[in-house]
DNA sequence: ATAATATATATAAACAGATTATATATGTAA
DNA sequence: TTACATATATAATCTGTTTATATATATTAT
């Protein structure tokens, strides 16, 4: 009973980035984490993590490192760069103005 | 210095419902009141509205008339249908959960 | 007068992020 | 040995938004 994939486009990065703030992680990780965040409310394709990935890192926002490859399926880290920490701080910002103004667009004044 | 347009990617037929709930209204008139409730940081553009329209027409969840076409530039009327009261109702409450949801993706629980 | 701007609708083509489908490979539990 | 969980990757497709463009009337400024 997952909302609307558009629900959480645009968003996808900066959730990623507010994962790799506290610790370095990697996709299926992030997937499973965002997914239980969601309450069964929100989905996310492991293919949109991997997308956003390969978007992010080509941005400059994030750097790669192979994980310990010696003990079950290979793991690809990922870490937040400071211009990650830079476009986290300011998508934060910006979703705090945001969500009051889509609040205020979606619920409407009588209420 | 408007948002990502992905922002109000699949609120933008919520959000025109809202609207059309309380009176019945045109593309210009709700484009203008979406960009003075956006606080100068959410942009629409007329082509997005329009667009809308066909779709949500198409979905039966608005119907249309035209103004009286003496007077000035003509002006296309929407009016909101049961379907769409109920859509809008729906996509009301999913808000209220994804929002809370989102913030919790987005701000993270040290905050 | 006429140029500029605001009002008003419409649609084809391009854009971009998300999904679907598919491929590959290892570890663990039944 | 079958099934499932773990783990990454990408081409093709889908879809809502934007860009660009066209058309037409009303009002304001020069």
């Amino acid at each position: 009973m997952a909302v609307s994939s558009d629900i959480l486009r645009g968003h996808t990065e900066t959730i990623i980035l507010r994962i790799l703030r506290s610790k370095d992680s990697y996709g299926y990780e992030i997937t499973k984490e965002i997914i239980e965040a969601g309450e069964g409310l929100i989905d996310v394709k492991d293919a949109t993590i991997y997308t956003a990935f390969r978007r992010m890192e080509s941005d400059g926002l994030i750097n790669t490192y192979w994980g310990d490859g010696t003990l079950g399926a290979r793991r690809k880290y990922y870490q937040i760069t400071e211009a990650g920490i830079r476009f986290y701080n300011d998508r934060l910002e910006e979703w705090k103005e945001i969500s009051r103004l889509l609040s205020n667009l979606i619920i409407g004044p009588t209420h």
